[in-house]
RNA sequence: GGGGGUGUAGCUCAGUGGUAGAGCACCUGCCUUUUAAGCAGGGAGUCGAAGGUUCGAUACCUUCCACCCUCACCA
């Protein structure tokens, strides 16, 4: 303490920096005796699972296999060492000993730290405590690492630093990985699918001079060459729909959206959804398409059709559950809205406990009740579907009612895990719809569709009859891998700014770095 | 946005109105088939940030920040 008052340059005292500048410190001691710390490259013969897939063989054999990996524990036993490094595939242990590597290889290796990465060559043997172990001919240093890790037993623990620092979440919890193999596993059994069923896979603007195709808010960007405001997708219709016009039968894409919307267990600000557009075909065939599609992805991943989900067992075999919304409202509240008027329905509304004095039309106030009295029942996959006309204003209005859309949802554990509908081709009525957002967006509802003028203007060259359906990719990876939050099946997901306190490594290292210079001047 | 919780060493966590603790990690020494290796010694802290109460605050109070849980709302 009084040392610091006597040097106030020195300033706070950060341990971390006391770790990091003993191992630049070993940094320089290899540089000094011409050992590169960060060489190009290491030819590798086998990943470890491959050496473990063989290991009587090439242990039998000798086999001189050559290993890459991070030093995860480290023992010194007198003139030996034994090591676990990790590679992608899994970890071995090696063995290090004096009479073998010769005593610089051994100094040098008595220098690694917990988290350098090495290269091995050597044979494979048993100890006897009965380990697999690489008896190590010759190793070499590939990376040294200057920050510490996280405890070798505990591990990662926080969450904030998991999301913030996720590649030390990965390095020291393992088993996060897995997560993030499955993700890639259903987007890829996905592609499959939708290339088999003939579907071409398409892309379309991110950056979009207008924004539509859902109800949310977009994130405004600026445009300076063309001086103008533009927007992030939030998502891909009504572009994949002028594709349908083009003559494309069959279209989807892997959409990255952008919602200026808040953050919490099920909603990042940047997100990932699957749509698809097929000509000649209504709602009906989408849902079987859907169901088909979930059916495949589900057994591809897990074998079977029932899987776990938190404290229910979802059953993914076909037909899923089908019934409308007004159906199902009836079927839970018993009240009947189809005949009732705007005014009525909010009466009814109220008496159940449903808040409705801000919503706008019918259309929302049925929104509001089935959401409340519906929604959260919904485990077991089900269609849910004629949504009213004033709240799905691209769709198409159903064939025998003029006040309901062929549109459905499909939920799954109470979440909604996909949209379709029988999608409106009808200019004038599309352009009617418009409007009616325009009033929407009038009485303060920040949600509503702005009017796409070459949307219109691409449905009055003709669109053919088509079904459309979007699904949200982190949704469907939380259900399929029982994830119950999505920064779990994001590898960064959003996240504010951290508070003060927190030292950057970066700030570290480059006062390390001017104390050097000053030292050689 | 409301309610509840958390924030102490690089990591995992104790703790207290009166000099800041442990394990792991790190440094030194011993140990040539170990297993979260062991043994001996050592260094390391703006106790999330700011303000207040107090002789004295990491602790008590206020405000703020981040994260977690929960409710409401949008995918």
């Amino acid at each position: 303490m009084e040392k610091q008052k006597e040097h106030p340059e020195q300033q706070i005292q950060i341990p971390l920096a006391e770790l990091i500048k003993i191992r630049w410190g070993k940094v320089k001691e290899l540089l000094s005796k011409n050992i590169n710390p960060y060489p190009y490259r290491f030819e590798r013969t086998h990943l470890i699972q491959q050496a473990l897939d063989k290991f009587d063989e090439y242990a039998k054999e000798e086999t001189v296999l050559r290993l890459a990996g991070r030093i995860m524990l480290k023992r010194k036993m007198g003139k030996s060492f034994f090591a676990d490094i990790r590679d992608s595939s899994d970890r071995i242990q090696i063995y290090i000993k004096l009479d073998t590597v010769g005593k610089e290889h051994f100094d040098l290796f008595n220098t690694l730290d917990l988290g350098d990465i090495i290269g091995c060559q050597g044979t494979l043997f048993v100890t006897k405590t009965g380990e697999k172990t690489l008896r190590v001919s010759e190793f070499q240093l590939l990376t040294k690492t200057i920050h510490p890790l996280p405890d070798k037993h505990a591990g990662l623990t926080d969450k904030e630093q998991r999301y913030r620092r996720r590649y030390a979440d990965l390095i020291v919890n393992p088993e996060v990985r897995e997560v993030f193999i499955k993700r890639t596993e259903i987007i890829q059994t996905i592609r499959n699918f939708l290339n088999e069923q003939g579907f071409l896979e398409v892309e379309t603007p991110i950056l979009q001079p207008i924004y539509g195709g859902g109800m949310a808010l977009p994130f405004k960007t600026h445009y300076n060459k063309l001086n103008r405001d533009m927007y992030l997708r939030i998502a891909d219709e009504l572009y994949l729909k002028r594709l349908i016009v083009g003559g494309f039968d069959k279209v989807w894409e892997y959409c990255k959206d952008f919602r200026n919307e808040g953050i919490d267990r099920l909603h990042n600000p940047e997100f990932s959804m699957i749509e698809l557009y097929w000509a000649y075909a209504d709602y009906k065939d989408m849902a079987a398409l859907f169901e088909k599609l979930l059916r495949d992805v589900v057994y591809h991943l897990h074998g079977t059709y029932k899987i776990p989900y938190g404290e229910y067992e979802i059953d993914f075999e076909p037909p899923f559950k089908w019934i409308t919304m007004l159906d199902s409202v009836k079927e839970k509240t018993g009240i009947d809205f189809s005949p009732l008027s705007f005014d009525e329905a909010k009466r009814e509304a109220k008496k159940i406990d449903v808040a409705s004095d801000d919503l706008i039309n019918k259309g929302k106030v049925i929104e509001a009740v089935w959401e409340a009295h519906v929604e959260p029942n919904l485990i077991q996959p089900t269609f849910v579907a004629d949504f009213p006309v004033e709240i799905s204003p691209l769709a198409k209005k159903h064939r025998d009612n003029d006040a309901l859309t062929e549109r459905f949802e499909l939920f799954i554990a109470t979440m909604e895990m996909g949209n379709a509908f029988s999608e409106l081709n009808d200019p004038i009525d599309q352009l009617k719809r418009f409007l009616q957002q325009g009033k929407a967006i009038e009485a303060g509802d920040k949600e509503a569709q702005p009017l796409d003028d070459d949307f219109i203007t691409a449905l009055s060259y003709g669109m053919p009859p088509t079904a459309g359906l979007g699904f949200g990719i982190e949704r469907l990876v939380m259900l399929l891998t029982n994830q119950h939050t999505i920064r779990d099946v994001l590898f960064f997901p959003q996240m504010k700014e951290m508070g003060d306190g927190s030292v950057p490594v970066s700030k570290i290292l480059a006062e390390m770095i001017e104390e050097t210079s000053k030292d050689e001047q």
